[in-house]
RNA sequence: GGCCCGGUAGUUCAGUUGGUUAGAACGCUAGCCUGUCACGCUAGAGGUCGACGGUUCGAGCCCGUUUCGGGUCGCCA
């Protein structure tokens, strides 16, 4: 057996390279069979090569090759030349390797679908095999570029001094906000440790002792539903520092995504970003993640139907709630009937009571479910108020819940613009997509929760009010305003962090406010306190959504194409069916019994 | 937990008002083929129509249940 060597990856040859000896590993491809010429496509994570054997090869070489099949692992050795019929389609299609030499290093079984066409099958059948579908290019791509957006993040902190520090994967349960995955102690029967949803209080604490700079690579964890952009498991790209205000912090953010769209896109992105209180991107947008790419704002419309005949929304603004509405520009002729009421049905399922609308047809006829209830003054205001004409489609909602008639509204702005295709892209001077960015900044401090009947922490109970809302922090929690700021990339949250507390005395007003007892403190949170008394410095932070970055990045239409090994929305992974089932031994080692 | 969509050869799909033996393309197998690159030609194998139950003389098709996958609302400090 000979020893070969590789001489470089499958993609890196050229014309440049005619005439050398090479060696090449990879995948087949394709065989293509001509009788006594045969062709093989060879396959790497670079690129494809064809190689080419002739009758002037040995009958054994004929042997060799007439047992390869698709996907066989190869060593190859060849000379590289130039083709008789050149391919204009890949970058190699000028040149081939006339074969010497050929080696199976590995027989592959029939795959379940072609690795080229992975495009076409079904995504369960895809990630059962997912190792067969990373080997499509395509797919690979989305990894590797992953891989480079991690190391410019790395190179980017690393140059700011930035230390990389571990932080536990198993640690104590601090139940607020969502579901911990939670891992049983063998040596403590009964106790628990739980993964972490972020390393929140580690990096924190890490400014405690002095590093004044963190970031990490993070994975957390969520035991919640899934999402086209939600894991159980992500990763973070996690980041405190000390002595820092929130301006320092959105500008080092604002630098990190520059560098990263300008080295993997190539697009130009203008700092600063543009920045929107809460409660603007709530008023107008119904949504604290705004997408500013399309217009369809939100319009008050209390004004003008609080004396209406009409009682469903009269009596709505009497109650101190809401109706809004917002016009769906140009979209009377694509909003058949059928359309609007499936739209209100799927309204009704995001909790709406219902959805009035009214429809001006491009010839100025209309249908309208509720301009009969109003004289022609208050219509006249109302389309006025909306700026309606014809071609357009109002929608309006009322309810009590302010937030709630919003968040509906908000919901469906983006599904119209979606379905519709209002969505438009910037461009920069070269005339690349640009993403459009957003700090929302403003955030309430706490929200409440009605379920549980108290203020909770909208970002985390350590987050800095803002100074001027302090002395409110007693009276009126919820009109207090926090140190924290979300990045919010063409309508998808893809950052979000906030200043500290590092005031013991503000900490406890806070802590007071969210209606926790001392022991509940000292519980969930007592170590933290306890290093706090030891001094602070006052320190602030960010986490971007790293999966999230790279699936927006790529215009992927789900975060699992970013995912190596991603899961199914039932939180199962498909290639290695887990999660699996425990024998007897290892749970009775737990102390743990099934019902 | 709610709502919506989907599951038919290995893969992607078609399958008429419910009616004989469920089709096509790609892939696969065998044979032929010296410039292919979506190679071509010939022949062939390959199906518990997701599962269970019901209606019917008869079910891939209708009904119910269930399972798996996707989307979404709730949820995600």
């Amino acid at each position: 057996m000979k020893k070969f060597n590789r001489s470089n990856y499958c993609g890196m040859f050229n014309v440049s390279n005619l005439g050398e000896t090479v060696t090449l590993y990879g995948w087949v491809q394709k065989k293509r069979e001509l009788g006594k010429l045969i062709f093989i496509d060879l396959r790497d994570r670079t690129g494809i090569i064809q190689l080419a054997l002739d009758d002037s090869a040995d009958e054994n070489m004929f042997d060799v090759i007439r047992e390869i099949k698709s996907e066989y692992i190869i060593e190859a050795k060849g000379v590289i030349r130039e083709r008789t019929a050149k391919n204009k389609n890949i970058p190699t299609g000028e040149i081939e390797v006339k074969l010497i030499d050929v080696k199976i290093l590995s027989e592959a079984q029939t795959p379940p679908f072609e690795v080229s066409k992975v495009s076409e099958v079904n995504e369960e059948t895809r990630l059962k095999y997912r190792y067969l579908e990373l080997r499509n290019p395509t797919v690979q791509e989305k990894i590797i570029i992953r891989h480079k957006i991690a190391k410019l993040a790395r190179d980017y902190f690393y140059e700011k001094d930035f230390i990389e520090i571990e932080t536990p994967i198993l640690i104590k349960s601090t139940p607020e906000g969502a579901r911990d995955y939670l891992v049983p102690s063998r040596v403590f029967k009964g106790r628990f440790f739980a993964l972490p949803q972020s390393p929140q209080l580690y990096k924190q604490i890490s400014m405690v002792s002095g590093f004044d700079r963190y970031m990490q690579i993070a994975r957390c964890f969520r035991d919640e539903d899934l999402r086209a952009d939600r894991q159980p498991e992500f990763t973070q790209i996690d980041l405190e520092a000390s002595f820092v205000d929130m301006e320092d912090i959105i500008t080092l953010a604002e630098g990190f995504i520059k560098k990263i769209y300008k080295e993997i896109l190539d697009v130009e992105i203008k700092t600063p970003f543009r920045r929107m209180p809460y409660s603007e991107a709530m008023g107008r947008y119904g949504s604290d993640k705004p997408d500013l790419r399309f217009g369809l704002e939100i319009v008050s419309i209390e004004d003008i139907v609080q004396n209406c005949e009409f009682k469903v929304f009269a009596e709505t603004v009497k109650a101190g709630g809401a109706v809004k509405g917002i016009n769906a520009k140009g979209l009377s002729s694509l909003l058949t009937r059928r359309e609007i009421d499936s739209i209100t049905e799927e309204m009704k399922g995001c909790g709406a009571k219902g959805l009035a609308f009214t429809k001006i047809n491009n010839d100025g006829t209309t249908s309208s479910s509720y301009e009969k209830f109003f004289t022609d003054d208050e219509n006249r205001k109302i389309r006025k108020e909306m700026d309606a004409e014809n071609g357009d489609v109002i929608f309006i909602v009322a309810d009590k819940s302010q937030s709630l008639v919003q968040e509906i509204l908000g919901i469906l702005r983006c599904r119209l613009a979606e379905k519709f295709g209002l969505i438009k892209e910037e461009q920069d001077d070269n005339g690349k997509i640009v993403p459009n960015l957003l700090w929302v900044v403003d955030f309430p401090l706490f929200e409440y929760d009605c379920e549980e009947k108290r203020y909770v922490a909208k970002h985390h109970p350590f987050t800095s009010p803002i100074d001027e809302d302090l002395e409110k922090l007693e009276s009126f929690p919820e009109q207090v305003r926090a140190k924290a700021y979300d990045l919010v990339l063409n309508g998808n949250e893809v950052g979000g962090g906030s200043i500290r507390i590092n005031d013991p005395k503000i900490q406890n007003k806070m802590f007071s406010a969210l209606g926790f007892s001392e022991e509940e403190i000292e519980k969930r949170f007592g170590f933290l306190i306890e290093a706090f008394k030891y001094g602070v410095p006052p320190h602030g932070g960010l986490a971007f959504g790293f999966d999230r970055l790279v699936m927006l990045m790529l215009g992927a239409k789900s975060i699992r194409e970013v995912i190596t090994f991603p899961k199914v929305a039932s939180s199962a992974e498909l290639m290695t069916d887990s999660p699996g089932e425990i024998d007897k031994n290892q749970l009775s080692e737990l102390g743990i019994n099934l019902q």
